[in-house]
DNA sequence: AGAATGTTTTGAACGTGTTCAAGAATGAGT
DNA sequence: ACTCATTCTTGAACACGTTCAAAACATTCT
């Protein structure tokens, strides 16, 4: 029976998460856990790669809170500003235990070779999670989003939600006011943009836009 | 006479940069940079207070050598795009050698706490000649930016390198080519994407997107 | 010159993330 | 019940960034 196992290691990341809330990332050590978990070191590492594993973990765990909570609150709202405020605004929500921890996780995060790179092969499912809210967000909206542009938006407002957690780290006012301010602000401004691309000249620029996007995507 | 002081600090400094270029970040420990230099490690602490502060160091250098380069390559050079293109290119251009090492410096300097933080108060001085390359590129550029934008565009577009920077640092791809490709693609963008401001109706939202950049960055 | 003060240099020591050989516990097959 | 292979678990050991008391050196004052 693999749940001793699975028990164990469950046991070592609840503890880990716990201690990276309550006591910030660096005092977090390995050895802390481990004691906290009444384990070994060794053990630890037996589940766990690295302490970045653990902080791939808290990811997940972050990211599959936030596919709930914004579905929860996509619910009923039909405009394209009141969708995409939500997912934002649970977005932070979410991630608000782990505010003082924030940079230490963009740190860890932003390096390439780390598993907790969004971008990464270990984030797949995380990321596609991510995306997938987006896409719903983009695709329930009405009045619907241009055509051309439903395909690369989700994408870009995944982007955009990198965005708003990278400010959300540097944010030092209380209760993260600022981020708030810029979601509440940017939102109707990305759906006014938005609604641009109906003008002739305009619209040009964004077929361009797009298609840099994907060229530059697509360039292995 | 200060003199001797300021050859090991030269020498120390010299040769942890040297190494970060050959050897990279991780490989390039303090014990390595000591016993290269010749000097003991409390020594190489005794003029830096951490490895962080010998990126610093490669920051202001990187930077400093960005402007001289970025200057020569905006002589004669009128129109926005041109202007554009050469800062990106040179700043592309001088952070090359660094390539491998990019990723750990960027996760360096995205921590709040880090001298090497572009926002932070420790790069100041640095940010201040960065953000000024800008200034310049946009104040000579003939036709002339609208007036309105201005005042705002340098420090947008200085926040447009950190995300070329970014970018770079997950290229993969060999000199850079998707950079390259993506700073000649975004600065017509840019350029076409500015006069757009001309339209009535796009004028509004320019004006509203301004609006919000500034409230939420004097928001302390 | 000698004392006093300030600057520079040293290397051992600390706590960290991580590794690993060795040992326990478990389970399957006979 | 007794192997034997697999899965878990342990704690000492390693290299790292960093600290610090002490020593060496330099400079200034009397």
């Amino acid at each position: 029976m693999a749940a001793k196992s699975e028990q164990t290691r469950q046991l070592v990341a609840d503890v880990a998460l716990k201690m990276f809330r309550e006591v910030g990332f660096e005092k977090t050590t390995m050895r802390a856990i481990a004691q906290e978990a009444g384990v070994s070191v060794g053990n630890a590492y037996y589940y766990f790669a690295s302490k970045d594993d653990l902080v791939q973990e808290l990811y997940i765990q972050v990211q599959d809170e936030h596919a709930v909570v914004a579905a929860h609150a996509l619910e009923g709202v039909q405009d394209l500003v009141g969708r995409l405020k939500a997912v934002l605004h649970t977005g932070v929500d979410v991630m608000a235990p782990y505010h003082q921890f924030g940079s230490d996780f963009i740190a860890t995060a932003i390096r390439p070779s780390s598993p907790v790179n969004p971008f990464g092969e270990a984030s797949t499912a995380a990321r596609e999670a991510s995306l997938a809210i987006f896409r719903s967000a983009v695709e329930g909206a009405s009045p619907a989003v241009a055509k051309k542009l439903r395909r690369d938006l989700p994408e870009l407002l995944w982007l955009a939600h990198m965005g708003v957690a990278l400010f959300w780290v540097y944010d030092r006012s209380e209760g993260q006011r600022r981020t708030r301010k810029l979601i509440d602000g940017a939102a109707p401004l990305v759906a006014r943009g938005l609604s641009l691309a109906k003008i002739p000249g305009v619209s040009k620029v964004f077929d361009d836009a797009l298609g840099l996007v994907r060229s530059v995507k697509e360039d292995s």
